[in-house]
Formats: C-alpha cells, structure tokens, sequence
DNA sequence: TTTTGTTATGCAAGTTTTTGCATAATAGGC
DNA sequence: GCCTATTATGCAAAAACTTGCATAACAAAA
C-alpha cells in the first residue's frame, strides 16, 4: 500500500485540497503517515484520473486558487475494498539503528551527540501526541466515541515514543560506560 | 540514506556474497532494515561501480559460483564520512495505523482478524529476538563488548515489540467494547 | 520419483518516494 | 522597505524499492 489509501481515508472524513491534506499528514496524521507535499498533489492528480477522487477549482481572492478534492462513489468503493484486505506488516528501514549497530567504528561523542538529537524530537513528539491525548478525554461522549479509532493509532505513538524514550536512556548508560570518567572541573 | 551504508556496515565487520548479505539482513538486521535480494545485489553492483567495494568470483564445486566483496580504502572513508554525519530521525509509513484509523468504516471482526495476524507476527520476532538475547548473555565478556553496539539495536527491537504487543492488548480491549455481549453458547 | 527447499545470481518494468526547481500573492516582523 | 513565513500548486529528474520473471545445481523429504 502507499499514500493512495491515506488520502481516501482522510477525504472519506471531510474532503480538502491538497494543501490541506499536506497539513493533515504534518499535524495529525505525522506520526504514522508522511509525505511532501510533491507527492500528495502527485497522488491527488493519479487518484483523480483514475476517478476515484473528483475536485472542484475555489478560486480565492486573497489567496491562491485551490482545489477541493472528495471522493466519488467508486473512490469509497475502492476504500473499503482496501479495507477488506490483509494489510502486509510494516517493515522497519531506521537509519539510527544502522549508525548506532556500527557505532564502534566512530566516537562515543559522535553517538552521544546524534542520540540527544533523537532524544529531543522524540520528546516533542511525544509532548505533541500527550497534549492531544488531553484534548480528546476533555470531548464529549458522543465526539469521544466518533474519534475512538483515530485515538487507538494515537495510543500507538504515545506508547511508542514512551518505549522509544526508554531505550534512549538503556543507550545513554551504555554509552557512558564506554567513556573514562570525565577529568575534573576547573584549572 | 538508503540500503548502501547498512551493506557497507555489513561488509566492513565481514566479507561475504550478496547471497551472504541478503541472509544477514534477513536474519540480523531483519528488525531495523529490510531488504530483498534484486536490491541487495543492485547496489553491490553500484557500491562495485562507484569504488566502494571490490569483489572476487569464487567457484564453487557443489554450489553456484559466488561473488565475494569486500570494503576498499575508498568504501571504509565513505562508511567513516557518513558515521559523521547527523541521520535524520525515521519516519514511520504504517499502513496498519492507516487502516485502524478508518477502523469506523469497517466492521470490528475484520479489525481484530487484521490484529490477530499481526499480533502473531510481532510475538515471533520478540521470541526470535529474545532468544538472540539470551545467546548474547551467553558469550565470554570480550565477545560481548565487541558485540555491545549490536546488542543496543537488539535491545531497540525488543523494547519496540514489547511495546507494540501491549498497545494490540489496549487495541483488543477498545474492539471487545464495540461488540454486543456474545450469545449464550449452546442451546 | 516428483516436489520442495536451499544456494546463488541477476534483468526489466513498474511503483513509490525524494530532491530540486519554479511561481505567486499576502501578512507580519525588523 | 526587506526578509521571512504562510498559503497554494505543480513539473522533472533521480533515487529507492517492489514485483515478476529467469536460470541452474543439488539435497532432502514425500
């Protein structure tokens, strides 16, 4: 699979013009899904001419035009067609992990510096997901219950990110094991 | 960053065939970067071409003959530049998360089968990794610490899969709740 | 004895994704 | 007044990856 689906999906819930959806893979969907936004005008354009999408051109004063893309019925056929269908498990390709599995060929510095590179973003990410957590237990009932798969992929990224942290700090012992004990302050 | 530097890692702790490689990124580094044969042997075919490896053909009695590649001077600077340089943090495509999260147009029994495969892949490679972990704390002290940078990437898949197995229990829990209490059994 | 599995390599075509470039209007800060 | 950010779209080329096909020998199981 690939992009094509998580744009249906995301125009089956509110339709939107590509910018908008680039948006939504930044924002909402980020930490699951990503794409530029080449990309997703690329597979607005395909999925339009295969007919699974139809758009009408906004044209906007103060901004540029726009275009509004929805799905047609054969759009939303095609979606729980897919929906059907066994999804492959995903295959992990992690850069990091192939840096730190030959980390004995560079400095622990070098290593040290990258992991609170990771570390930090990871934090934020997870700042970001716990902070729509709270917003999501503030909803109503009703809005509660429309959102709950959408929560369960959100549950996915705060577990995730909080295992990641974990791991971080199993490496940043590790790591330090590695370095003499630092010399003492001054002169 | 792509394939290239996770096959000069490879070659640079040990030589071997694409055949070799392909092996040990199924088996190894299966958990943090995958790759089929055609791609692996296309790129030792450009690292060949770029100068970054250089191979010996082998002929073999009993078995197909095999190329045997093994980092240059060039291929080691290349491998050292690149340890040099920031990775930037993975982005994670998961189609799984793209299916829950239109988990609402589908119905539950689809979902939990679609859990249940998955869950039953996960729970292989955490066995597969935990048993690599109990061979690693197996080793004399001085293969352990040649090992210990490897073993950080272990430790990343276990934690990953443990963490991934307890969000299916919370997926598996939210999915039950959807359900109608199951009828009486029987008659 | 036929089938399946392992070892061993690779081309060709297609899909997916990234990178680089390009345009254009407006709003806000310095 | 200039620089930067935001909104809004897209082409072109390259890189990365998948899928399908192809060959070939041997070993072991059915």
């Amino acid at each position: 699979m690939s992009l094509k689906h998580a744009i249906l999906i995301l125009l089956e819930s509110e339709p939107g013009s590509g910018y908008d959806l680039f948006k939504r893979f930044k924002d909402g969907l980020g930490y699951f899904w990503n794409a530029k936004h080449q990309q997703v005008y690329l597979e607005l354009k395909k999925l339009s001419e295969a007919g699974w999408l139809a758009f009408e051109a906004q044209t906007q004063d103060t901004r540029p035009d726009k275009k509004n893309y929805r799905l047609t019925p054969a759009g939303h056929a095609e979606l729980l067609r897919w929906l059907g269908e066994p999804v492959q498990p995903n295959t992990i390709n992690d850069a990091l992990l192939v840096k730190l599995y030959a980390g004995a060929h560079t400095s622990p510095d070098n290593l040290r510096e990258e992991m609170q590179r990771h570390i930090a973003v990871h934090r934020k990410t997870l700042d970001s997901l716990l902070s729509i957590e709270r917003d999501y237990h503030g909803l109503p009932a009703e809005q509660r219950h429309a959102l709950r798969m959408p929560y369960l992929t959100l549950r996915r990224g705060i577990l995730g990110e909080q295992s990641w942290l974990q791991w971080a700090e199993e490496v940043e012992h590790a790591l330090q094991d590695t370095t003499p004990a630092s010399p003492p302050p001054g002169k």
